[in-house]
DNA sequence: TAACATTATGTTAGCGCTAACATCGCAAAC
DNA sequence: GTTTGCGATGTTAGCGCTAACATAATGTTA
């Protein structure tokens, strides 16, 4: 009477009990079918059908010392740069007989630390990150990870394992030089939030205004705050209070740079020929807006599709062309920067 | 030399080793220390941050016949509203024992059916899923998962056990019944991707059409493609050159809501004067378009949160006030509604 | 045909944890 | 002082699966 119960579901042993077989051959016919004879093989795949089995990804877990969840960490649920990278792991791992375990760091760098630890323990497939600052714990707990680690959103000589992104730096850049070349003259940067990245594009917006000789530390406005619309729209207005001359803005991202239009609208400032108006990531808004809003195109869907394609690679035992990938960006150039003739006095 | 080598990582028997227990004081010590005096707890307490160990979360899930899973299924990563929904699940579990353990179904009733299967293979502690219109599989599988289910996003008779969220269906109805009421003569509706809770919407919109006696099937148009702001200025486009006499329309969401907004400043049309525009669940950047964009505020946030106060009510082995709760919504009414009285005529 | 590979399948012993029962120590009750 | 009750701790046997070795069945070579 000592026994215990399971949760009633068939098992394993279930199965091999219909098929006539021992449980060792379902759990090689379920896994690699290959190495299970057609005959076997016919009589298991009939028996699960007809138990309606579905393995226990915890006992395989457990006996088997590694789980096949994919851990993927963001910084942000809400942010839409995030959500179409996790679309394409999602897309990438949804199918198969992986399971993607996502968690929220919260920009948050001990947050995700905290979550590294508990992801490792349940000895995943592989980790997926956002963003090359983690701690240093946390980096060198995923350097001893025993799975392939990659990095997303970013790139950098130096990655744990592998990399995956795009350049901040010199998306911000060209962006700077892009609102120097169409003659604006007192170029601001709008900032939220702020974090690493949006550190290292507004490093190379300054790089390029002082290439351009137009850089005037006065002209940067950043907040901690998350960044919206409405604070796109707010923070243009203080900005434009604070120095009328600002005749050209760079956005860290796409929804400041709409805030932005909008406020200017309402300010009554004729975008661009009052005020250019640049973002980043170009979400699918900024060409349907009116006037359409110039910005730094990223893939994010390609990011994260080719971050499981150098997993799917590693864990097939191959060893990926490249552990640094840079995807890179490209200008969008559209109205909200694009100057009458006569506008440019 | 036939033993088997774990991950090499420190086991509870580790723990109970170093602080002088056996494992089951160890493992009674951890997940409800009240069971365990003081002094030991301290001292395993103590070893178990000496020896960072982390509790393999598959064995226990393995040996207690549950996980501490909690399965999420939304039908899209990318659409706003559910991430907000996300965000207030992952605030509530992540910090605590739980997993959230996300899946997307991406409006495929027979995905999502493949995902109930995978998850309740994991004998979660709990499962969300957004709406009310599973195939029947997938009713008759959370109906008889041995875990609390709700369905969030949606209301109605019929829970599957529990379930918040909001109606459809006067939601659309409300929105009807203010163009109706702002003296707006041809009404249209405009929809993408139309799913099932886009449907109810535009039951609701129809009814009130109805008895404001202004209902013209003409003016409906729908598309099965995603619903993006570039769709919504290309739809409504369309829409004004087949029927230039249409002077409103009722978006079934916010990005078409922008989207025809910015397709109707395109074209050179006055909003609200030539055409309203109101949308659904009131985004951030509803607020701040210019003009601003009218819309039915939902909180999808509240309905994350609620319906994680729901299971854990259930969990801690209360009995929920209510199964079913409808949070409702708001009209937000802004200026894309708002015609000066001379437009009126 | 013997000797040896090469598969295909089986047996056994865990993976790390917890349910179920057993025991122990100590205070209250008789 | 024995009995009873109860909370704190321990012992044992799995949870459902797979690694590692064992063996049987088949093919291959000289």
């Amino acid at each position: 009477m000592r026994k215990r119960k399971g949760a009633g579901r068939p098992t394993i042993a279930d199965v091999a009990n219909k098929a006539g077989v021992s449980t060792i051959t379902v759990s090689r016919a379920l896994r690699d079918p290959s190495m299970v004879s057609d005959h076997l093989r016919r009589k298991i795949n009939n028996a699960v059908r007809k138990l309606n089995y579905v393995p226990h990804s915890h006992a395989s877990a457990l006996a088997s010392t590694r789980s096949n969840i994919i851990g993927v960490i963001v910084p942000s649920l809400t942010n839409n740069v995030f959500a179409e990278s996790l679309r394409a792991i999602y897309d990438a791992f949804g199918q198969g007989a992986f399971q993607v375990q996502l968690g929220n760091s919260r920009y948050v760098p001990a947050e995700e630390e905290r979550l590294v630890r508990t992801f490792l323990g349940q000895r995943p497939s592989a980790m997926i990150v956002a963003g090359t600052d983690q701690t240093d714990v946390t980096r060198q707990l995923l350097e001893n990870a025993e799975c392939p680690v990659v990095q997303i959103m970013d790139v950098g000589d130096d990655p744990i394992d592998m990399i995956v992104g795009f350049s901040h730096f010199e998306g911000g850049k060209a962006a700077g030089l892009h609102l120097v070349q169409q003659g604006y003259k007192r170029i601001g940067f709008l900032g939220a939030r702020m974090d690493p990245r949006s550190h290292r594009r507004l490093e190379g917006f300054k790089e390029a205004l002082q290439f351009g000789g137009r850089y005037d530390p006065d002209l940067i406005m950043t907040t901690t705050l998350s960044s919206s619309v409405s604070l796109g729209a707010e923070l243009i207005w203080q900005f434009c209070a604070r120095r009328p001359d600002l005749d050209a803005v760079f956005c860290n991202n796409d929804d400041m740079a709409l805030g932005a239009l909008f406020g200017c609208q309402k300010a009554g400032l004729s975008v661009p020929d009052d005020i250019g108006i640049i973002g980043f990531n170009d979400l699918e808004m900024m060409a349907a807006a009116h006037p359409s809003l110039t910005s730094i195109r990223t893939d994010r869907y390609a990011i994260g599709r080719h971050a499981v394609e150098m997993i799917q690679s590693v864990l097939s035992g191959e060893t990926p062309d490249k552990k640094i990938v840079d995807l890179g960006f490209e200008l969008q150039v559209r109205q909200s920067t694009s100057r009458s003739a006569s506008a440019k006095a």
